[in-house]
Order: structure tokens, then sequence, then C-alpha cells
DNA sequence: CAAAAATATTTTAAGCTTGAAATATAATAA
DNA sequence: TTATTATATTTCAAGCTTAAAATATTTTTG
């Protein structure tokens, strides 16, 4: 009755107790960062994590690669970007050779922007997560990225 | 009475980092449990939720409870509700002594069809998180629950 | 070359989500 | 009692999200 398998496997129940702790952890701080969002910048997540994606590619990126980049639907950027565009925070350009493609960056004023807004989120999750200590902030990273690796094999390309 | 300050304090950076780890692990699970409730179920996760939720009160929910439990706006589980309503999955009966209120519960139906669901769902976690050790799960779910009480008193009230 | 297949993007329909306004009812106060 | 205030819920407008269909353009193939 003592076999590796009983010896490392951890009990469905824990697993989904683990879930739903993380998911919850999860929401209640997106949903904090919302609300700040909101009533700070008057912008929203998916906003924001366009701008985040745009800042770290100043040459700009094609709709598709933004949306790879997300991890959202085509459609999804596209009504985001929309709405960015027609607030001056982003431009849409073509792609010198590919008439289907377009290429979208962030404009003077959305830099600007997104840098405010930024640097607010910086302090907001330091606030947030004041209470983890360095060592559990480590070991909980190396989790999450054996866990990213063996859903699929998606390894942490970004930050 | 917070520890001693620059022995225990974690980097702005790393926080950033374990916050966009953490994100990326939920959506990543959240994702894939989506597009399991759409294939095997025709379903989605806030239909799913409400179900959860009704499961465990088998006398129902007034829908101010619902969403409160559920941590979402009033109007928005309206919408919810009247979906799984039409399918016959839950009914909505009158509260005695206050006409304004109405009490939400799942139907025959909605219990048969939800245990079937759940099952599958604690298989569906059990799998993405089958790389996770024991010990691993347990030190997670007490710093999330660190960071839940820290955030806003909200102690674990849910499974 | 012309037809077919592939790629980049937008549009569409349906559902999710929120905050604010609207309804309806209940509780309290005058 | 009647007016006021509070509570329970729905409706509304706007934005987010997806899968699937539609467009436009490019690449490949026969």
């Amino acid at each position: 009755m003592s076999s590796a398998e009983t010896a490392y496997a951890m009990s469905t129940k824990t697993k989904l107790r683990l879930w739903l702790r993380l998911l919850k952890v999860t929401r209640s701080v997106e949903n904090d960062i919302r609300e700040k969002l909101r009533v700070e910048f008057d912008s929203t997540l998916p906003r924001f994590d366009v701008l985040a994606a745009l800042y770290q590619f100043p040459k700009g990126l094609r709709m598709s690669e933004l949306s790879g980049l997300l991890k959202v639907s085509n459609g999804n950027v596209t009504g985001i970007v929309d709405r960015l565009v027609k607030d001056g925070l982003i431009i849409r350009t073509p792609v010198p050779g590919d008439r289907r493609a377009l290429r979208v960056r962030l404009t003077k004023r959305g830099e600007e922007e997104f840098a405010l807004q930024a640097a607010a989120h910086e302090q907001w999750i330091d606030d947030l997560l004041s209470d983890v200590s360095m060592n559990e902030a480590e070991n909980m990273i190396s989790s999450f990225d054996r866990i990213l690796v063996e859903m699929h094999g998606t390894k942490s390309e970004e930050a």
C-alpha cells in the first residue's frame, strides 16, 4: 500500500480546493484592478492588456500577433482596438507588401498614458501582494511554470 | 505589525512576475474548462458556477444571495438565471412574506445534469493539476488564504 | 495563367459583465 | 396614515468574449 503513486499523488479534493482558491485570488485581484482602472483612468483591463502588449513592441504588432500574445480571439481584439483608435491611444497602419494585414502601435499619447497606468498598476499589485514572502513567491512561480509547461508546453513567453 | 520590512520584503518586480503567472495559469485553466464545458455539455462557466452554488443549497437561494456568493452583479445573475430557467435546469419561486424576492433552486433535471458536470469538472482539474505535489498545494492554499484575508478580510467562506 | 487553398482581418450572433436607472415592495418615520 | 427611506430585483447601455461566417488578399497548385 505504499507504491510510489500513492506516496506522491495529491488527492482530487485537495486539487479542487487549490483550484477554487486560485480562482478566488485571481478574481479578487482582477476585480480590484478593474475597479481602479475604471475609477482612476476611466479604462478597462482588456484595454490595459492591449496597451501593455503594444508598449513592449514600439514598432507595433499585427492584429493576429496581438491576439496571439493576449490569447484571445481575433474578433475580440478588433473591437478593443477600434475603441482605442477612436480615443487616439493607438493607430492602425498598413503593412507594406501585405494588404490583408494591419499593424497596430501606440501613439505618443498612448505611450504617455500607458506609462502612467503601468506605474499605478505596479503599485497596486505591490500592495495587494504585500503579505507574500520572497520565498513563497519564488516557489509559486516555479509551481506555476511547471503547471503551464505541463498544460500545453506553453513556456512563459511573456515577462 | 509588519514583518521586518527589508528582511522579508519582496521586490515589486517579483510580485509583478508572480501576478502575471497567477493570471496566466488561471486563464489557461479557465479557458480549458470553458472549452470542455462547451464541447461536452454545451454549457458555459458562468452557468456552471450558478448551478454549483445552487447544488450546495438544495432549498434554493435568493437572487441577491446568489449574486453575493458568486461575487457578481445582480443584473448579471438575472440573465444567466433566465437562460437556465428557459432550459429547465432551475426554477424561480416566490418567497413567502416578501413579494420583492425570488428564490431560485435546481430542478430535478438541473440536479442530475449538474452532478454529471461536477464529476467531469473534478476530473478535468485533477488532470490539469496533476503535476502539483500535495506539499506544494497545501503551501499555495495557505498563501492564497493569507492574501485573501489581507485583501479584504474575505475569509474563505466557500469550499 | 486560373483555380484552389491558405492567411489576415472584420463582422455577426449570442452570451457574459458591469454600474446606473427603473420598478416594485417593505420597513420606518412623521 | 402617508411620506420617506431602504431593499430585492430587473432593465438598460456599453463593453468584453467567443465561434463561425464573411471579405479581402496572398500563396500554392494544376
